[in-house]
DNA sequence: TTCGCACCGTTGTTTATGCAACTAATTTAA
DNA sequence: TTAAATTAGTTGCATAAACAACGGTGCGAA
């Protein structure tokens, strides 16, 4: 056991994600966007791809459904989403942007795009290339035994 | 803008702490720790060094007061640590492990081992240590403007 | 010496996660 | 065709984070 992997693990588990979640809400802030970060991740796939299922929203950013059902408790309290019954199976609740929706995604792209620079820009391309296919298979070696 | 940005953005600021926290818990509640892994940052503090106070903490797990006095409270409430007051210096509260705290070293440290050598043992020197370096300097670069 | 400022810890509020249990709708299979 | 299994979403409970505001303690400057 090396001390250096212990030491990579131990920022992968939580001092990386807490920094960036950190500096990423406080310009979200700074910006009067009115979201969290984990709201954000919901909208960009919506921005992809709009009225979808809490489940297809689920799998796309790795949460369980309790977890989706309150983001999207939330996303709809603040007006940026509407939940509607699916006519086709009964089960479903797809998941529409409004209008407030719609229209934040320029000004949160901004935000984020410029946060992704700052963070990762002075980077070569081969770190970037090295650093992914170790999280890639960093996420391969902990799936499900 | 490259595309491998971002997707390194967003692996990093919310997916791979996820995997890791996700596997690292499962993996305690079947050893029976009866710890969750923000506790255990703070145990593992302790275990190098015991006896700090909660600003200590704080600083060592970079989590802020609130959260510490909370992350206390639970490790109390289950007796791995006490709160007692300094005579030295009469607003910090010496955080003290109990035996139960000192004997959950050993298993802990254990399974936490397991985990690290699951998720990086077989990476190469060269790739740890390029991923680390890519990550300190991406907190250096989000560090207070 | 005491007044003001800084530091330590706590509490309240909002948001988010994990897990188990539950309802409703759909699909599979006997 | 009907009963069982599966799927989608919700709710309850425990844990955790960020942020603001607050009380108690310590300390340095006026």
């Amino acid at each position: 056991m090396q001390l250096g992997q212990q030491e990579l693990f131990s920022i992968l588990s939580g001092r990386i994600s807490t920094i960036i979640n950190r500096y990423l809400l406080s310009k979200f802030k700074e910006n009067n966007l009115g979201i969290t970060v984990e709201q954000w991740t919901v909208l960009a796939c919506l921005w992809q791809k709009d009225k979808v299922s809490q489940q297809a929203l689920s799998d796309m950013t790795y949460r369980d459904k309790p977890s989706m059902t309150r983001l999207i408790d939330n996303l709809e309290k603040y007006g940026l989403v509407v939940r509607i019954n699916d006519k086709v199976d009964r089960r479903n609740k797809l998941i529409h942007l409004t209008q407030k929706g719609i229209d934040l995604e320029k000004q949160a792209t901004k935000v984020v795009n410029e946060a992704v620079e700052r963070t990762l820009a002075k980077f070569s391309e081969r770190e970037i290339l090295t650093c992914k296919d170790v999280l890639y298979r960093v996420i391969a070696n902990l799936a499900v035994s």
